[in-house]
RNA sequence: GUCCCCUUCGUCUAGUGGCCUAGGACGCUGGCCUCUCACGCCGGAAACAGGGGUUCGACUCCCCUAGGGGACGCCA
């Protein structure tokens, strides 16, 4: 016994006190003197690095972020790596990156999985060693007819566990053998999750899972394990579609004699149309929101609003959602994602947001999508702006375009239904009107106002025949902030060059 | 196919046996405000999947049916 690797020699398998090297603390919870103990709350967001961080994996993240915060806990995250095929480096950087943008910042350093597959290897070789686990040497071919058949007498499709008591020595020859689990084939395994409540299953559905790949490595079931248990995890939050792993899981946690984590499964995510969100099926990576005008703050309030409830209340700051977090509140229906209600959201954070901030994203998207560059004077005039703009739009995008005519060259390009506001007769009141204007010593809104309207009555017309013909001419728009802002921020040269502009026109 | 999970307005949800003539939010819609568009404010339509129980009393508890979803890999 001198080989078992510190796993198998730990005081939770065989009642020995040996240092658990694996850990930090060189020792194990499950020991019976400290299984009693409240553990620490630590959480993992566990992605794996195939493609970007979709909606679901950033909400998963933003529950286990929240839940660790709320708990006063560390939350940790986890490249779930160990399928080097699939696994790329653009796709790691994608995922920190997106879960930065969101805000929500991982305690400790990112642990790669694979990194620990020598690691994980070894816990499989002392379970090997202890009979609770044996070599299989079924082909592909074989393994796939099992599950045929299986599926046409109505089993469900699992392998039939014909390796678990053979004798190694009718091993055939030349084949690598994979490493399985000897799993409990009577009974029933039972989780109490935190979000589904009990859940049972009964054991004879559960086969012998590989542990140990053909070629030596690790498989996700064995890794998940070993790096939770390492890890200290405490509350394992992920979506339902892990909830039949974690029998599985609970199994291999209680051959090795380690403690299990709690389990919350919360529900998936489903598009618009009720259908699982897949990335073929509008399942967006976060990145693709920033581009599309979304603020973060605004991402995870309506994130944090899909399968999770806290009373009526909508709208919901961070630190309230931290104080308030906990998994008693999620619910267990899927949720389908709307975009309305992001936006409304969204817009909700606009308006709440400082100008400031709104118009350094907005100048820096106007760059990105008119390649134009602003100077200081165009950057402050921006800012001026969004008090009025922000009240108008849903998104950043939106608010960019909307904002665009204030720092557009002269003369301003009207649209269709702007020069509609603009027929002969408009374009003769703006020629009466300017010289007014010109002579105006305070350039205020409310001095703007007062001009404007005792015009109108000068030339018993409504405000709205002046005004809109005004809002043509000085944002080549039908719709935009208040008209006197529009000509405040503009300031008096450019706006006495705009109505120019026009009412040479005619 | 087998196993597991789910089911309140179109959508997200509140509701833990009587407080429910089922509340809020988004969306839709009528109106107010008004220089346009928004914002804001006031109002409206809109749901307990169906069927059985349990109970003095079920949206709330149990069972069945239907529908939806997920899992069944030497993927994670």
């Amino acid at each position: 016994m001198a080989s078992l690797s510190p796993y198998a020699g730990c005081p939770c398998l065989d009642g020995q006190r040996l240092p658990c090297m694996a850990r930090p603390s060189g020792m194990c919870y499950d020991s019976p003197a400290m299984s009693s103990q409240p553990r620490p709350v630590v959480t993992r967001f566990a992605p794996s690095p195939t493609g970007f961080l979709h909606i679901g994996g950033a909400r998963t993240a933003l529950f286990n972020w929240l839940f660790a915060r709320h708990h006063g806990g560390t939350f940790r995250l986890r490249i779930e790596d160990t399928d080097r095929k699939r696994s790329t480096e653009e796709a790691v950087a994608a995922i920190l990156e997106g879960l930065r943008w969101l805000g929500l910042e991982w305690d400790g350093a990112a642990v790669h999985q694979f990194a620990g597959a020598a690691h994980h290897a070894e816990v499989a070789r002392g379970l090997l060693e202890a009979g609770r686990a044996y070599h299989c040497y079924c082909t592909r071919e074989e393994l796939q007819e099992m599950r045929t058949r299986a599926r046409a007498e109505g089993r469900s499709p699992r392998y039939d566990g014909r390796w678990r008591d053979r004798d190694p020595a009718e091993a055939p020859p030349g084949v690598p053998p994979v490493v399985r689990l000897k799993a409990p084939r009577a009974g029933e395994t039972t989780i109490d999750d935190l979000v589904q409540g009990p859940v049972t299953v009964a054991n004879d559905q559960l086969d012998d899972m590989v542990l140990l790949r053909a070629d030596g490595t690790p498989t996700y079931m064995l890794s998940v394990v070993v790096d939770d248990h390492d890890m200290d995890v405490s509350h394992v939050i992920r979506g339902d579609d892990h909830l039949t792993n974690a029998f599985r899981q609970t199994q291999l946690f209680e051959a090795l004699g380690w403690a299990r984590p709690e389990f919350a499964h919360i529900p998936l995510i489903h598009g618009a149309d009720g259908a699982k969100l897949s990335k073929r099926h509008g399942a967006l990576g976060v990145e693709a929101y920033r581009e599309l005008g979304y603020l973060p703050e605004a991402l995870r309030n309506y994130l944090l609003r899909l399968g999770w409830a806290h009373g009526d209340d909508e709208v919901i700051s961070t630190e309230q959602a931290i104080a308030w977090f906990d998994l008693d509140g999620v619910g267990r229906a899927p949720a389908r994602f709307d975009f309305a209600k992001l936006d409304s959201l969204n817009g909700h954070y606009i308006r709440a947001a400082a100008d400031k901030d709104l118009a350094g994203k907005v100048a820096e998207r106007l760059q990105a999508t008119a390649g134009q560059v602003l100077d200081t004077g165009a950057r402050e005039r921006l800012q001026r702006a969004m008090q009025g703009l922000k009240l108008r739009a849903k998104t950043i995008n939106e608010l960019a375009e909307n904002a665009a005519f204030y720092v557009a060259a002269r003369p301003l390009e009207l649209s269709e239904k702007a020069a509609r506001l603009l027929p002969e007769e408009g374009r003769a009141r703006l020629g009466r009107l300017r010289p007014l204007l010109e002579g105006l010593d305070d350039w205020s809104e409310a001095a703007l106002e007062a001009q404007v309207r005792a015009f109108a009555e000068a030339e018993d017309c409504k405000l709205g025949q002046i005004a809109q013909p005004l809002r043509a001419a000085l944002s080549g728009s039908h719709a935009s902030p208040g008209i006197f802002e529009v000509m405040a921020v503009l300031g008096r040269g450019e706006s006495l060059g705009r109505i120019a502009d026009q009412q040479s026109a005619s």
